[in-house]
DNA sequence: CTGATTTATTGACTTTCGTCAATGCACCCC
DNA sequence: GGGGTGCATTGACGAAAGTCAATAAATCAG
């Protein structure tokens, strides 16, 4: 699990005390492709480290896959709306490529809060670095071509072809299958 | 100031301490109509609670203005972008109508975050109840038309359209103002 | 290996929004 | 009150994405 502590290193570090308190929160679970980190109609009530594999995050409209979001090795994952409202979901969290999670329940989170204010802080932090990542997503609906959402996405991350099917790349994009395809395909 | 307290209970009341602590660091300040709170350029170091008049929150991209947000009496104003990374704002923060505001300043904010936990729990729910709403933006330009959006916003805040001029709630919306003409106009 | 399924590409056509331009209206300021 | 400016509307046309359909390529299962 040092990965995950290092991934808060960059935000605040904790001391042994706090960390081997948060630690002893996480269960490590092994999920298989095609299965389900939560579904709709379910709160999601965790937050979990992707240390291996991958996933997406889409919702359901009118008998469509909308893409939201996908999730690699490295980050956390979560639905933060049901996390934080305790509301159920709308997403679904599909398991793209095998995976292994450090999973942490929002009643253990909260304890910890209540307990060690350091890690209040790091959840500050973490909510403010969201906020950060979704804020700059919709500026990119706001005021980018789907091409130049495109080319970003490569930018950000090149070998993301290579790991997810470009139809839901094009979801992720906001557009159908079709254009993304032509828009790879004229090259100006 | 009670507004602003009321404002806080929503989330987390404060003890007289802490309030008080908190007020200390408020500057009260008028702005009038067509100034600026912030410019492109400026860092954003600061929050601000609009008690009366109302805001606009744009980027000027190839000499076009895009209109991210407005803000009226009664919530928060900041370019929290900035604020949290300390970089320069890419964005004007433009007074539609005459303005009070109250603002506290980031190193002031900060310094009130290490004094008092329950302060910084504030600035975490905050923190997470602006992403609530970025998350819910985003998401209405992923899956919804422009006349959806337009429909949704009107539905939030009805009396917008005598508030702002329609090319401003166009902008909002992410689509010219003739677009918008011609959404209002057909009826479906 | 082979047939079946899924995914990507391409074409023809439609729909939606953008662009450019003209017009009319309201407001504001002297 | 008259002139000016800014804003909303409307029309004609163009550009871009969506839809529907056919086909090709890649992947998967047995």
């Amino acid at each position: 699990m040092e990965v995950i502590r290092n991934y808060f290193n960059q935000f605040l570090p904790l001391s042994d005390e706090e960390w081997k308190a948060f630690e002893q929160c996480l269960s490590k679970e092994r999920i298989h492709k095609k299965e389900f980190l939560l579904k709709e109609g379910q709160v999601g009530d965790f937050i979990a480290f992707v240390a291996e594999g991958s996933m997406r995050f889409y919702v359901l409209r009118e008998g469509e896959e909308k893409v939201i979001a996908f999730f690699f090795a490295g980050s956390f994952v979560s639905n933060y709306r049901s996390f934080l409202t305790n509301l159920p979901s709308d997403y679904y969290i599909e398991v793209l490529q095998d995976a292994l999670i450090y999973r942490i329940r929002k009643n253990e989170l909260v304890a910890l809060y209540d307990q060690f204010p350091k890690i209040e802080r790091l959840g500050r932090l973490i909510a403010e670095n969201l906020y950060l990542m979704v804020a700059k997503r919709l500026d990119s609906f706001l005021y980018k071509t789907p091409k130049e959402r495109y080319e970003e996405l490569l930018a950000q991350n090149s070998r993301l072809p290579e790991e997810v099917p470009q139809y839901m790349i094009a979801s992720y994009l906001g557009v159908k299958p079709e254009t993304l395809s032509r828009i790879r395909a004229r090259r100006d």
